[in-house]
RNA sequence: CGGGGUGUGGCGCAGUCCGGUAGCGCACCUGCUUUGGGAGCAGGAAGUCGUAGGUUCAAAUCCUGCCACCCCGACCA
């Protein structure tokens, strides 16, 4: 293509709404226009580029013989609802809803596990027409909090989306299988380093989950990894070994009550009892799980020293949602002013949970719920009752990791896929059933897949981009080279231009030829900030020397040469690019 | 939703405190010159200053309501 023609359109200023590289540079570059909050238009650049996305992630799924589908994005809340999930979706506020004419209720796509369910268990009858994997590529609507950071979180997204139907939970597993090792592939594919980690399935659901990460230090998620080990794991899940308290095994002493007025946090009560370490407290955070018809009251028992993980919490409650208790609710459930609540003493009015952390511990420290009060030797079972222990602890870097103790190492990271095991939390509500080789009518055990799409594009310009502008891996591109021809007034070098350009695409390389009548600073600075991988520059040096420039983009080397020496040259260049990064084992 | 901030040609901004009828840079159009790192000169087009109301002889500027957008927290591919 030539540029010319191409709407080539790029600014000088970042703009002032811009606050990540990815953002500034495709909007500097054109690649995106804003339309409104969470809502780009793409370029037909920025197109071509995800295009090139698409079309890794085809082959390789129907390589994996997944099929590929279309499904509607608009779906009627009935269907949602037989999934129990509307009532999900609409207290977490994540779906765009409508209505028609007759005032019936409709979504708008987050994802498609109803809708594809429904059409699996109307087309699926036997168990000889499993496995079955069907994806799409397709927009998706989620009502973000907060959309931001371009392309990276948006309101209305490209997204890829698979759901595997099986026979049973061992046949699943060969197909999550099958997934995970394709997911591998099509980032590498892409030229891109994804880390697979171990994830909370949130919204969706389901028993095992993983996540693909790509690092970026703008990313959202924190990540733990156990070096050496091949232990990942998202903050939300991530699990460490913790040193039991200093106090287990110690004889019980008998429980006190003691003044602390206005002493309220472990800090404060470290201040007051600086003989007591944090580690033989225990903290008592009261929230409540906000569930779809009711409200729960907990109390969650923690080691004074470390921290609560809301997501393990949440999942621990069955919850939709966990809230904190207001001060004002606090002393109503309590009795006592905020800061003093604890396990002794403690209304019926609160589920208990302790973390493992807590398990063990003697002789502790605790509020008792009274205002300017704390109770000290404390025993669990003695003056409480034993509560239910569960790992609702968040895990941080430096902790000794699950696998062989090493070290956490907390790493920053774009999620850009996520694969989950469903099991049958979609097929049997709704129930989709095949029949099975007994004669009788069983849910499918399903899987689901899915990439980001757009946002696997504004992640790889996230994690290559330099000060100069952009940097496509090859296989990304939305063209593998640029022919800048610096003056084309000169015959001379509008006609080699012309020549490199039909040699290259002749060849079968991606090429745009820059026939702008621009000066060849501004042309330059273009390529670079587009971010073309390769560049071959006709300009002085042809004319005086007969001698063409290439250009690397992601090394900044260049080297010169005749005609055909480079057009070679380029060709293996680009064609040893398009294989992307060395498979890494799994 | 809570806290903070901003709305002025397509983009980036000044002007607002102290009211007097809108300006700069980039981009765009025409012509000539220029061509190895975002060219020069000359000419030109483009803004009811987010919006509604109020104060005033006079409002981008002061007052009130509303809207949009952005940043910090909770959501996710």
């Amino acid at each position: 293509m030539r540029a010319t023609g191409a709407h080539i359109v790029t600014y000088r200023d970042d703009p002032a709404d811009a606050e990540v590289i990815s953002h500034k540079l495709m909007a500097r570059a054109g690649y995106i226009y804003k339309v409104s909050a969470g809502l780009y238009a793409y370029s037909p650049m920025m197109w071509r580029s995800i295009k090139k996305v698409q079309n890794i992630i085809r082959e390789e799924l129907d390589d994996a013989g997944a099929l590929e589908v279309q499904l509607p994005i608009l779906q009627s809340s009935e269907l949602w609802k037989k999934s129990g999930r509307w009532d999900a979706y609409q207290a977490s506020g994540t779906m765009f809803s409508t209505s028609d004419r007759k005032d019936a209720t409709y979504g708008l796509a987050p994802t498609a596990e109803e809708v594809v369910t429904d059409y699996a268990g109307s087309s699926v009858n036997s168990y000889k027409q499993l496995p079955l994997n069907l994806y799409q590529i397709h927009t998706k609507f989620r009502d973000e909090i907060r959309p931001r950071f371009g392309l990276l979180r948006v309101k209305e997204f490209l997204m890829k989306d698979a759901y595997s139907f099986d026979v049973s939970e061992e046949a699943l597993d060969v197909s999550y299988e099958k997934m995970r090792s394709a997911y591998y592939r099509i980032f590498e594919r892409m030229g891109l380093r994804a880390l697979g980690v171990d994830a909370d399935p949130g919204d969706i659901g389901g028993s095992g989950s993983m996540e693909f990460m790509l690092a970026a230090e703008t990313g959202e998620d924190d990540i733990l990894v156990e070096p050496g080990t091949g232990y990942a794991a998202n903050t939300e899940k991530a699990e460490s070994v913790l040193a039991a308290s200093p106090s287990a095994g110690e004889d019980a002493r008998a429980l006190r009550i003691e003044d602390t007025p206005n002493i309220r946090t472990v800090a404060e009560l470290q201040g007051f009892f600086p003989e007591i370490e944090a580690s033989r407290m225990v903290k008592t955070v009261l929230v409540k799980a906000v569930h779809a018809e009711e409200e729960v009251l907990w109390a969650v028992l923690i080691r004074g020293d470390q921290e609560i993980n809301e997501v393990k919490l949440r999942n621990h409650t069955g919850g939709l949602a966990i809230q904190m208790l207001t001060a004002a609710e606090i002393e109503e459930n309590t009795g006592a002013k905020q800061g003093f609540a604890g396990p002794v003493g403690l209304s019926d009015a609160f589920s208990v949970v302790a973390d493992l952390s807590v398990e063990g511990m003697v002789n502790l420290l605790c509020g008792c719920n009274e205002t300017d009060k704390h109770a000290l030797d404390v025993l669990p079972g003695r003056d409480f009752a034993v509560p239910t222990y569960a790992d609702v602890r968040l895990a941080r870097a430096g902790e000794p990791g699950p696998r062989e103790g090493k070290p956490l190492e907390l790493y920053r990271g774009i999620e850009v896929g996520h694969i989950f095991k469903l099991g049958t939390k979609y097929a049997a509500p709704m129930g989709a059933t095949f029949i099975g080789d007994n004669g009788k009518p069983q849910p499918f055990v399903m899987g689901c897949y899915g990439i980001g799409v757009s946002r696997v594009a504004a992640s790889a310009v996230e994690q290559f981009a330099d000060d100069k502008g952009i940097v496509w891996p090859v296989p990304i591109a939305p063209f593998e080279v640029v022919v800048t021809c610096l003056n084309v007034k000169k015959a001379p070098l509008t006609e080699t231009a012309e020549k490199v350009y039909e040699a290259l695409k002749a060849a079968g390389i991606d090429v745009l030829l820059d026939d702008r009548k621009m000066g060849p600073g501004a042309k330059l600075k273009d390529a670079e900030l587009l971010g073309f991988p390769y560049a071959i520059v006709v300009g002085r040096s042809w004319e005086k020397e007969g001698q063409l420039e290439a250009r690397e983009r992601a090394s900044g080397e260049g080297w010169a040469g005749g005609l055909d020496e480079i057009v070679q040259s380029i060709i293996h260049k680009v064609e040893a690019g398009r294989a992307g990064l060395e498979p890494e084992g799994r």
